[in-house]
DNA sequence: GGCCTGGCATGACATCGGTCATGGGTGTCG
DNA sequence: CGACACCCATGACCGATGTCATGCCAGGCC
């Protein structure tokens, strides 16, 4: 019996070689391959695969909100992420969303077929060294709006700019930020941003 | 006669992936894998292939730096650079350094093999969109000082913790931002660092 | 109902950051 | 040699940024 494997990355040349890999196990087949996270849940209804290789960097919808509306739309469908950021905050909502397994790119590649086998037994594959990271980084400290404004200034505008975009007074806007520079422990919001960015919070 | 490729790219999976991918050819066979830059001249020098995928995003030596090392030691050894990012500036100094092609990795998986037999017949191969980009870019603007500051800045420090790392003075930091600002046409040096770092001049 | 957290706002303050003018030192090229 | 480009520095200016105090409102919780 035969595992059906589907692939969601963004770069072709890194799916075709993935799937040229799987291809080697007898066990193993590769259904259907998609490069962007809206097209994921469609795919996955009519190739109907076992196992959902998901890459969190996507355009359209990331593999963490794919894996969520695929985990909704069909249960049985088991999800692995594999990602090139080992981010704390990646793993912890990856698992939240309903993900089997977690995998960085800098696995060896042998292994990466006994995680999808693990995985479709219904185990949980994840990277060890990942977990005690994720467990020290903890949870997101920012609020849901202090992201908001984080991400926005990731861009590299003023004050003026990200209340522009984001409807809010520059004053508030200054507020969130001070508030998210004194969670990160950073002295900028732009070292504010590099952290939280490191720890998948945003 | 079958030809020989060695793979450079800091993660395994897609290391692995890659050469399962080139294996399913007749006439390619990996002989080689490295996942850091500065033991890229040594693996060749013993395993001695005729085209080497070379990754620029690599630790101890970027890939660009490792390609020009690589040409003056062994100067029969071609080299196709396939990269995540199709940065011009990338394109631009992989080039100088002596590549034989440049690919970026969402290019279809099909057209990797095809690529790696053109550059070992001694063509060129470059992502056509790529290099009009590249030549729309240009070179780039900065000075080589200009690039360090802005290098530095990207961390996210201020001006003190910038002028500390170089040996500057405060004003002189400011001074080379401003230029780069007023470069890269941006607002703020965050913006600026964004752009330069969109091209590769960093 | 009290109590707390979080979003939003205002205003004031000290510092930081980006701009500009200016100058001295180097090296290169015609 | 003179012209030029780049590096380094100083000092001054003003707008942007980060901090703080304070207040209002909505929602959740005991």
């Amino acid at each position: 019996m035969t595992i059906k494997v589907m692939l969601a990355d963004d770069q072709a040349l890194v799916r075709g070689a993935l799937a040229a890999l799987l291809e080697l196990e007898q066990d193993l087949t590769v259904v259907g391959e998609v490069g962007d996270g809206t097209e994921v849940v469609d795919a996955a209804t009519e190739k109907r695969p076992d196992v959902v290789l998901m890459d969190v960097e996507m355009p359209g919808l990331d593999g963490i909100s794919a894996t969520a509306e695929l985990r909704k739309a069909l249960p049985d469908c088991r999800v692995l992420i594999v990602t090139t950021f080992g981010r704390p905050g990646y793993l912890r909502r990856g698992l939240q969303a309903g993900a089997a397994g977690f995998v960085v790119k800098d696995t060896p590649a042998r292994e990466l077929a006994d995680a999808v086998r693990r995985v479709h037994q219904g185990l949980r594959v994840v990277d060890p060294a990942l977990a005690t990271d994720s467990l020290i980084a903890g949870e997101s400290p920012l609020t849901a709006r202090e992201t908001d404004v984080l991400r926005a200034a990731r861009g590299g505008g003023t004050v003026a700019d990200i209340a522009r975009e984001l409807f809010l007074s520059e004053g508030t806007v200054r507020n969130h930020l001070s508030a998210v520079i004194g969670k990160t422990g950073a002295r900028t919001r732009a070292e504010a941003a590099q952290i939280a960015e490191a720890n998948g919070w945003l």
